[in-house]
DNA sequence: GTCTATAGGTAGATAGAC
DNA sequence: GTCTATCTACCTATAGAC
């Protein structure tokens, strides 16, 4: 898995796994080092501290999380197809990157104004206001159905994200294991789109 | 808000809220007994050890959580009766227990096998088997569209749930105080139902 | 750059007075 | 039942050899 990375990309890769299983009070500087096959000096010496790490990390996090989002929200796509791009790529980079979610959500919940700052700082906008006067636009002309714009945009985002936050409940209550989850995730992008454009579409197919 | 309960119901409460917005590593005893008003001591003499004390939490939390979305999973209402009770009671229940999703997710990512034992364990059957062939069934009879139950099920509790775990996060992005969140997810039941109901209707009114 | 050893601080748990 | 004081273990961070 780890392959011939040098010592600061063993550590964080090392440390993306550790905080995301353990959270930030939970993971020990051990662990990160037996993990990235190094000594626990080491740690200090290319990271200072153990908040230090954890900032390197989470900033690396959301500079690949944040922008591919907005991106999509404010092309230049028809609604609908910006929708289904919407979905699809979303649940293709959840699924590269299954750690995230919960390591975000962790996060946000234990420190919500550090995140906050840090998401500010970081130059990611996560602003869908083009997306939704899109919305907006389209329910005027009639195309859809009228919806509050917000509320869709969540709808959206919650069918995506909750079930890999929630992932292990899910894979309990299925009872299947990681293939079968993955497949599961799969048949799900285009339910999930099917599923929103059924609701807001005015004729039905 | 903490009227005249006993001291066990203190810790209890407290401790919930603590681990909640700590995490069970980050959650300290000195935290939990402030919160309570008591001593230090006095936990461990309530409650032997601080995992004994989370456990005792995290059993309350579920034997609250399960049950009511059982009842309504399993009751004889027709569909979308069910789902518009569902949704409505569910956010509720979340909006009464701000606190519940984020703990769950924490302990579901940090520890899922103890987890998922301890739900078998209270008794909770998280089994919407009742709900899906009721989906099914209507599917075929043609009163609803042709739909995987499954997504259908994950979809509306995705939409329900999602918003609370992340809610520091939504805040953040829609400026908006804790009055005005509460206000945007009492709106959110209604949107959430008519999305579903606009979803999977064949019929548009 | 990488290691070992250790200092310094903190948190969970216990003992014992009241 | 409730408190104060203290023990013990562990974890971050640093110092210093190689």
């Amino acid at each position: 898995m780890t392959k011939d990375l040098n010592t600061e990309n063993k550590i964080l890769e090392a440390a993306m796994r550790v905080f995301t299983r353990k959270g930030y009070s939970g993971a020990r500087m051990q662990e990160i080092a037996d993990e990235a096959g190094i000594n626990k000096g080491l740690l200090h010496y290319y990271f200072k501290s153990k908040d230090n790490l954890f900032a390197s990390i989470f900033d690396q996090a959301f500079r690949e999380f944040g922008p591919r989002t907005t991106e999509i929200f404010e092309s230049d796509a028809p609604l609908l197809e910006k929708i289904e791009l919407f979905v699809d790529r979303y649940i293709d980079f959840l699924m590269e990157h299954p750690y995230l979610p919960p390591f975000i959500l962790l996060e946000i919940n234990h420190r919500p104004e550090a995140l906050i700052k840090r998401i500010q700082d970081s130059g990611m906008r996560p602003n869908p206001m083009k997306l939704m006067m899109q919305i907006q636009m389209e329910a005027q002309r009639g195309t859809i159905r009228p919806i509050n714009p917000i509320h869709l945009v969540f709808n959206i985002i919650s069918m995506c994200a909750f079930p890999f936050v929630a992932r292990p409940m899910i894979q309990a209550i299925l009872q299947i294991g990681n293939e079968e989850y993955k497949a599961f995730m799969a048949d799900r992008k285009k339910a999930v789109f099917g599923f929103v454009k059924d609701a807001i579409l005015v004729t039905s197919d």
